[in-house]
DNA sequence: GAAATATGTCGTAAATATACGACATAATAT
DNA sequence: ATATTATGTCGTATATTTACGACATATTTC
């Protein structure tokens, strides 16, 4: 019975940490840079421009896919992916509300401690 | 010879993705948000706002100080953490910068698909 | 139609993450 | 000194992630 207690939380705390978990491999974070830098939208070459198998940027993909940050639209043999931007945006507005949040209290400083 | 093929990319990116995971369950994000609500710097009892018990929490906890994301200074026989609110800020630009990045480009719309 | 090409899916091995009970430790209280 | 309290650490079971080779599928090209 161990495991997943996730839903116990608010489903404002879910997303942020789904999104985070997205962007929580070096290669998701690459693999949107990568779109974000080709103006036309580039197949799965992308594998040729990490240090990754075919196969293990595909899962890469997928897992993007499923949070539809990322899109593809197949285009004959190849599939054409690209950035969900306005998906995106939203993404990072709900981060920026978080950081706000955490950054707003004057807390500790940065090398001593906390007076409580 | 599987896994961590991680050191392959850029430092920037693994910075990213390493923040990104400490942010990646729900957990974690509450306990940062509950830290942020509180004026005091509260100790271990943030175990008992949350619906885990408190070994988990405590390992969370490990997980946020290993980033230096929190501090955590010990007052007799409590633990007094708090946020590092100097290094959230950095983390907040660095997140930022990134979405930016991301969604300069128009790319595909928000229904639609791309036209390469 | 057959060969080549681009992708996705499946199976699987190894690494990590999640969750928690049982102990160990240290400080306060009695 | 002993009991109580607040924490951390260790061990461990289970779930998930990461990574990739082997196949299956679909679309061009010849």
């Amino acid at each position: 019975m161990t495991y997943a207690k996730i839903a116990a939380f608010t489903e404002e705390q879910q997303q942020l940490a789904r999104v985070a978990k997205a962007l929580a491999h070096p290669a998701r974070v690459a693999i949107i840079q990568f779109l974000a830098s080709k103006q036309t939208c580039i197949s799965g070459d992308i594998a040729a421009e990490l240090p990754l198998s075919r196969t293990t940027v595909s899962q890469h993909l997928q897992e993007l896919k499923a949070l539809d940050l990322i899109r593809g639209e197949i285009d004959g043999l190849t599939v054409c992916y690209c950035l969900n931007t306005e998906l995106l945006k939203q993404v990072h507005q709900q981060f920026t509300g978080f950081f706000l949040e955490a950054t707003a209290s004057p807390a500790c400083g940065p090398a001593d401690a906390c007076a409580c």
